[in-house]
DNA sequence: GCGACAG
DNA sequence: ATCTTGTCGC
């Protein structure tokens, strides 16, 4: 059983949310340290509106990426969306949707930063510490970072960098589209994350777990949800 | 003081 | 994230 987080982090300022995240980050790691990976997870967070979130959770196996498993979850909107505090937004709907999954996941990857984040925690390394699990962060624009061009090959990568650190990496997961932010959320390296996302992706911009997970997350869910059926 | 700013 | 139609390109 995974925290429910709602009461605690229900009057937390953003003062003290950078406070806990500063005083998280010495926990994190980003060695090796993940069993053999025989299923991926991606999640997904979407907006019924301004007062519901909605977590999507799908399970693949690996490296088929086949679904196996999948979980919805529903909470009240317990943040506003602040740049640098996303996690405090989306952590506890994610958090109830995983402890509803029959299969948990050797490995999370979730929209948004992981250690590419100012104080180096970001929603998928916050994720990993709260979990325990080896988890990655995919994100499809910058939160920070700086980073020169990057080639136009498939499966090519140019770090992200702050000042003379290297937490993430700009990564072109087809020819021709926008590249992805790639960093470790915990107990991941970078070379291993970049692995892994690309490992998942197939013919689209971005790996299948997110592709299933905000499938099933927003919009037109039932859609995706009849194909989970169709097992 | 002026921008930048995951989802 | 979410609101939204057509449209440009492979």
């Amino acid at each position: 059983m995974l925290p429910d987080l709602t009461r605690e982090w229900a009057d937390l300022t953003p003062r003290e949310a950078i406070a806990m995240q500063q005083a998280l980050a010495s926990q994190v790691s980003t060695t090796d340290d993940l069993p053999v990976v025989k299923t991926v997870a991606g999640v997904d967070v979407g907006f019924e509106n301004k007062e519901t979130a909605r977590a999507a959770i799908v399970v693949l196996s690996y490296p088929e990426l086949v679904p196996l498993d999948h979980a919805i979850a529903r909470l009240p909107t317990p943040f506003p969306y602040v740049p640098g505090l996303l996690s405090f937004r989306e952590c506890p709907v994610i958090l109830k949707a995983l402890d509803q999954l029959k299969i948990q996941p050797d490995l999370l990857l979730c929209d948004g930063m992981g250690i590419a984040h100012p104080r180096r925690l970001g929603i998928a390394t916050h994720i990993g510490l709260l979990t325990g699990m080896p988890s990655i962060g995919v994100g499809k624009s910058r939160l920070t970072g700086r980073h020169g061009e990057v080639p136009e090959g498939k499966g090519e990568w140019t770090p992200l960098m702050d000042r003379e650190e290297e937490i993430g990496a700009v990564l072109r997961t087809r020819e021709g589209v926008k590249p992805l932010f790639i960093s470790p959320g915990h107990r991941i390296s970078l070379a291993t994350s970049i692995k892994y996302v690309m490992a998942c992706v197939t013919k689209y911009r971005l790996p299948e777990t997110t592709r299933w997970a905000d499938g099933v997350a927003s919009g037109r869910g039932q859609r995706w949800l009849k194909a989970l059926e169709d097992l």
